[in-house]
DNA sequence: AGTGCTGGTCTCTTTTTGAGACCATTAAGA
DNA sequence: TCTTAATGGTCTCAAAAAGAGACCAGCACT
């Protein structure tokens, strides 16, 4: 047997957690991650991170989102149990989004990822430059 | 002062992280995460954060990815200073990826949230299935 | 001569996203 | 009263991105 083949089994298996048959295929933690992979799922994530939202004001938050991507994005973090979504009876009526406990639960880990960004953003802008000189 | 508004200042700067004028567009966190969001920029990260591969390997991996989208992910990730491509003189040549300092750095962060998805993916699938069933 | 492996590119179709008009209800201003 | 604005959306249409699969050159093996 090819000990590549064992040595990929054996690490592989935190990204494919079980995945059945051993292919990356179907794979849940894949699933998961594609839920948050939209462009303004995390962006949307920690804004409501600090507190709850209205629509509109998430809408002025994020200048750059259109209302539909807005609006399908909380459709599907509430769908997925990140988001909670609640309708007060105002008039007009207004609704406010708010995070779960599961999705402060996976902001906290999703937090590390911000973080790193924050602080290498301009390495890898460095490399994007570096990189686009020589394939001029 | 809205003291709401400045609650928000404070803590969104973790994302926005002095983006220009205190605005959410043009913010280098989120140029550096979106290009972490393509579908199978993370799964390609946690291949390759094992050991390096090739090119072949990868697509064999990951069966469900297009070779053309295989070509295209690893160029983004080796753009951003993530992957290091070299190409061996052989007959055919042969080309190996692995990560970088910089994209075992990242991969760090990566990994926390990866590590979320395992432990919490049936709470996600759970919570999409109850969702579902009151839209139906 | 034919087959297969290497790592790609090219084209075509389908899916996703973006831009912006539209909607009903209600309140405030002139 | 008539206009204007704000609420949270939906709908349509154009543009961009992704997926499927054919194709390619170079070389080895049979």
């Amino acid at each position: 047997m090819d000990s590549r083949i064992v040595n990929l089994r054996s690490k592989l298996d935190v990204y494919k957690a079980m995945a059945g048959g051993g292919n990356l295929a179907d794979c849940p933690v894949r699933e998961v991650i594609h839920g948050l992979n939209g462009k303004w799922s995390s962006l949307l994530m920690a804004a409501l991170a600090e507190q709850p939202y209205r629509f509109g004001e998430l809408r002025r938050l994020v200048p750059d989102i259109s209302q539909r991507m807005l609006t399908q994005t909380l459709h599907d973090l509430q769908r997925d149990g990140y988001v909670h979504r609640e309708v007060f009876p105002t008039k007009p009526p207004s609704v406010e989004y708010s995070l779960t406990d599961l999705g402060r639960s996976m902001f906290g880990a999703l937090h590390h990822l911000i973080q790193w960004a924050e602080l290498n953003h301009d390495a890898v802008r460095e490399a994007r430059a570096g990189f686009d000189a020589t394939q001029a």
